[in-house]
RNA sequence: GCGCUCGUAGCUCAGUUGGUUAGAGUACUACCUUGACAUGGUAGGGGUCACAGGUUCGAGUCCUGUCGGGCGCACCA
């Protein structure tokens, strides 16, 4: 096989990698920081360093890639910023579970050590998604790849650290918190769960002191009771006014507690007391700090009781609390449990149930950030597609509590305070300190915790091109075009980020926002491993290729709702990928003679199709520019789709084949050239779409310029001079003839008649325009229809024949087939009858519409003439039909 | 509880200022291996646009309610 000819079937194992390897050879993804070109940047949502890619990702990057490359070639300086992300909880979780299979444990090891295997396991695994990311054709910027722990973007973090504390919005105080048992780390309210599970509730009796009665107080922790220091009732509870102020006697612990009154408290609740665990509850910490009651932390960080619980030291919420039931119950103490749908707060991280645990934090004091924040979604400067999403990010941001940014991990950022062991002062810096800046001791510890991974991520459209420098990249590239992400982490990152550079870098970071769904098995459900229905992105590549995947995926995406994934479709579209390349395949075959074509056409020796095709490439350019525009990628994908399958292969191509198996030379060189241009732009317009077929294709066209990937866009502006070329009347005439045949096909199915059946014809029409161009159209019947006698004329018979009336505009004809001798008559008369019905009906509905004053009235003239015309038409074609009939009895 | 969102063909979904006969893919049926492609071609069947009201000359589209999914936020111990 020559280089030129090209296999019956797309293989894309073949093609993809090939032409990966020629885009980076030829730096095509590079964008320059200094250019005349109008700026387009595009930053990457960071996937974890040692993740996998996932179908979620295949979607984020696919559409961030198709928008790049559309920009490149629309002539913008194009910037996809690629980067991965040190993902400190799930890293740090898959690093000391791969060391357990050693026997190795992470505090064993100890900080230093530990951290050494993480960066050993960063730099064995953290390209994987790299390149699983190349794979699927991203078109990043792979020079200026970031690491959210590089020392560039570890600088910037402390630099903002530094500054948010020095304004005041940073501070560090003991407060409740989330908190993981199982990493016995602070977890911010983001990153916990509220799962819904059956519970039981606890009626508790605490024997009032010096009283033989008892305070009844419900719960569905009944642990916690461990820690609790007072009940609570609500101050006009007439049950219990008189006990306000007395104390009770804490179970088990014997610990007198005081009987206080909140408004808090829900009188018709369980019992209307309530047991107050300040240390444990957030609720009770609330009144707690109201009421300056004590704090009892009853817990570990492993989620073990401490001494605090008396006897029940060393056990585990669960143990403990079974063990606390069983001596309750032994005691008397137990007046009843019921069962009780409770809301369970749980780690999205481990699955554990979240402990609210008292400690020393960092936080940020969000509201100050959160207003400017506000403002620029509110006033339209940052735009979420779909807009929808807009509410939800604002309600949010009305709602915002202090951002917990501390977390007891190891693996990230370590927090750039420092503690004066002689003094107690803190210092804060972006440079180690050497020495107190209050006391001069060198006696400094630093904070031993890291923030919270989303706070670097929160940096990472300007942290990303130098800030805090003001380097060229930042000053070209910031703010952002497009963010493109998943709903899912719109708190976690698009509201830090927006607050971020808003108040760093001085501006928005982005200006549109495209927020896409969730992709979902076929079924709807999520992907997950424990359900087993993840679908593996690298395999849908490796089975149907990337283009198809992509094509797949950016075909589903729509409205910002969430999509189910089927292969069914990826199939359907792996065929797609086919038809393109077999589309091809027949172009070149045809213009193997033609070597090097050039682009001007002439309109005068256009053949009828031409025309029609360019017209259609017209009508898809204008649309698919506008559905980008407006990033409607589902639309301008489907656009396309049916661009080059029904009007470009359906009809088109079937419509040149007399032409290209023909001898008329003349035509046959105009054609070849709007062939092979029309194919051009066919690859040019999906090539953001697919780029890895319509490079490899647009390499082999007789008309290209260096490479598809960097070609122009074409658009009915850029395109004028060639899109001119199609004459408006010429283009409707081919549909003249389009829709001749697909009567007569109609005609063919419905009576029977094999496509090996060879027919007569009849085209009877009064019109003279009409009556021309089904004349000098002769062959295309032969062709696409498989007529042997042909017959135009006006008034033909049609007797004992099928018929189909078609309007055109102003002009009808009736295509005719002689049915006699060839099928029997009763499949026509099936066809016809169904056909009168429905125009009767029809009629039916538009004649209401007519005689109906009101719309006669208020209806727009041209909605009125258009009813009209209608009507008329359908009342001749339903004589034309009943005639008809009439012949065939 | 508050907020958002969806309900269109067997399945997956389009349907953007309300206006001809509600579309596509897939599945299904019939026919066709014709010199790009059977990962193909041609034709066909298939819908009370969840339901009930309302606005309007006109509603899949706008409004209200009901039923049924999904999601987010906040929750009574």
């Amino acid at each position: 096989m020559s280089t030129n000819e090209l296999s019956d079937r797309y293989n894309h194992l073949e093609v993809e990698d090939k032409n990966y390897l020629f885009w980076m050879k030829n730096n095509y993804f590079k964008a320059e920081d200094i250019s005349t070109k109008p700026p387009f940047s595009l930053i990457m949502p960071p996937p974890n360093v040692t993740g996998s890619l996932h179908l979620g990702h295949a979607l984020d990057q696919t559409i961030q890639d198709l928008f790049t490359r559309w920009k490149r070639m629309s002539g913008f300086n194009a910037l996809f910023l690629p980067g991965t992300d040190h993902a400190g909880i799930s890293t740090q979780l898959v690093v000391e579970k791969e060391l357990l299979k050693q026997g190795l444990k992470r505090r064993d090891l100890g900080r230093e050590k530990f951290l050494e295997k993480v960066w050993e396991w960063k730099e064995t695994y953290g390209n994987r998604i790299i390149e699983q990311c190349k794979k699927l054709g991203d078109s990043a910027d792979w020079g200026r790849i970031k690491f959210t722990l590089d020392d560039d973007v570890s600088a910037a973090v402390r630099k903002v650290f530094v500054s948010l504390y020095k304004e005041g919005l940073i501070y560090r105080g003991q407060r409740l918190v989330n908190w993981d048992t199982q990493l016995e780390t602070a977890v911010s309210d983001l990153e916990v769960e509220n799962e819904e599970r059956k519970g039981t509730l606890w009626h508790i009796k605490y024997p009032i002191e010096g009283m033989n009665e008892f305070m009844i107080v419900a719960t569905t922790r009944p642990e916690t009771m461990l820690g609790d220091t007072a009940v609570c009732v609500h101050p006009s509870d007439d049950r219990y006014r008189k006990h306000i102020g007395k104390n009770v006697v804490l179970p088990l612990l014997g610990r007198k507690i005081p009987i206080i009154a909140d408004e808090y408290v829900d009188q018709t609740f369980g019992s209307g007391v309530v047991k107050m665990t300040p240390a444990h509850d957030f609720n009770d910490y609330e009144i707690g700090k109201r009421h300056k009651l004590q704090f009892i932390n009853i817990l570990n960080t492993n989620g073990t009781l401490n001494s605090n619980a008396g006897p029940y030291q060393g056990l585990k919420v669960q143990p403990a609390r079974k063990k606390v039931l069983e001596d309750l119950a032994a005691q008397g103490l137990l007046e009843k449990e019921e069962p009780h749908k409770q809301v369970v707060p749980v780690s999205e991280r481990t699955g554990q149930v979240v402990e609210p645990y008292l400690s020393d934090q960092w936080f940020v004091a969000i509201h100050k950030l959160a207003r400017p924040a506000k403002h620029v979604v509110e006033s339209g400067t940052i735009e979420f597609i779909p807009e929808m999403w807009a509410k939800t990010y604002l309600h949010w941001m009305n709602n915002i509590q202090d951002w917990c940014i501390s977390r007891q991990l190891w693996w990230g950022h370590r927090i750039p305070a420092w503690y004066c062991e002689d003094c107690k002062h803190v210092v804060v810096s972006e440079k180690n300190p050497v020495e107190c800046d209050k006391c001069k001791s060198k006696n400094l510890k630093q904070d031993d915790d890291v923030l919270d991974t989303w706070f670097s991520s929160g940096l990472w459209p300007f942290s990303t091109l130098g800030w805090p420098e003001q380097t060229e990249s930042f000053k070209t590239f910031y703010p952002t075009s497009l963010m493109v992400t998943g709903h899912d982490i719109i708190f976690f990152w698009v509201a830090r980020m927006i607050m971020n550079g808003l108040h760093f870098a001085k501006d928005i970071p982005f200006r549109h926002v495209y927020i896409h769904g969730l992709i979902r098995d076929s079924q709807g459900r999520k992907m997950s491993k424990s359900l087993g229905n993840g679908v593996d992105p690298l395999d849908m590549i490796e089975k149907y290729g990337a283009d198809a995947l992509r094509f797949t995926l950016l075909s589903s995406v729509a409205s910002g709702k969430d999509l189910k994934f089927s292969e069914k479709r990826l199939e359907g579209y792996r065929n797609f990928m086919n038809k393109i390349w077999n589309a091809t395949r027949f172009a070149l075959t045809n213009l193997k003679e033609y070597k090097s074509l050039n682009e001007s056409i002439n309109p005068e020796a256009m053949s009828l199709a031409d025309h029609w095709i360019i017209s259609r490439l017209k009508e898809t350019q204008e649309q698919v520019d506008d559905y980008l525009d407006s990033h409607r990628i589902s639309e301008a994908a489907n656009t396309l789709y049916s661009f080059v399958w029904n009007d470009f292969c359906d009809w088109y191509l079937e419509f040149i084949k007399p032409i290209m198996y023909g001898d008329d030379i003349y035509q046959k060189n105009e054609t070849a050239k709007v062939l092979a241009g029309t194919l051009n732009r066919i690859m040019r317009l999906l090539h953001p779409f697919i780029p890895f077929i319509t490079e490899e294709l647009y390499q082999k066209l007789p008309i290209k310029n260096e490479a598809c990937i960097v070609d122009a866009y074409p658009t009915s502006e850029n395109d004028r001079v060639w899109l001119s070329a199609s004459d408006k009347e010429k283009a409707f005439e081919l549909n003249v003839i389009k829709e001749a045949i697909s009567a007569l096909r109609n005609i063919r199915g419905e009576n029977q008649i094999k496509p090996g059946q060879k027919i007569n014809i009849r085209l009877s029409t009064a019109s003279i325009r009409l009556n021309e161009i089904l004349t000098k159209n002769q062959s295309a019947f032969t062709k696409m229809a498989n007529v042997d006698g042909f017959e135009i004329g006006s008034n033909l018979s049609a007797t004992k024949s099928a018929l189909q009336l078609i309007q055109i505009g102003q002009d009808k004809m009736s295509v005719i087939v002689p049915l006699e001798g060839l099928v029997d008559l009763g499949a026509e008369i099936a066809r016809l009858q169904k056909n009168l019905e429905k125009a009767q009906k029809d009629i039916e509905i538009t004649h209401k519409k007519l005689s109906d004053d009101s719309f006669m009235k208020n209806a727009p003239p041209d909605i009125v003439e258009t009813e009209k015309a209608r009507l008329e038409q359908l009342v001749e074609q339903t004589q034309t039909i009943q005639e008809s009939l009439e012949r065939l009895k």
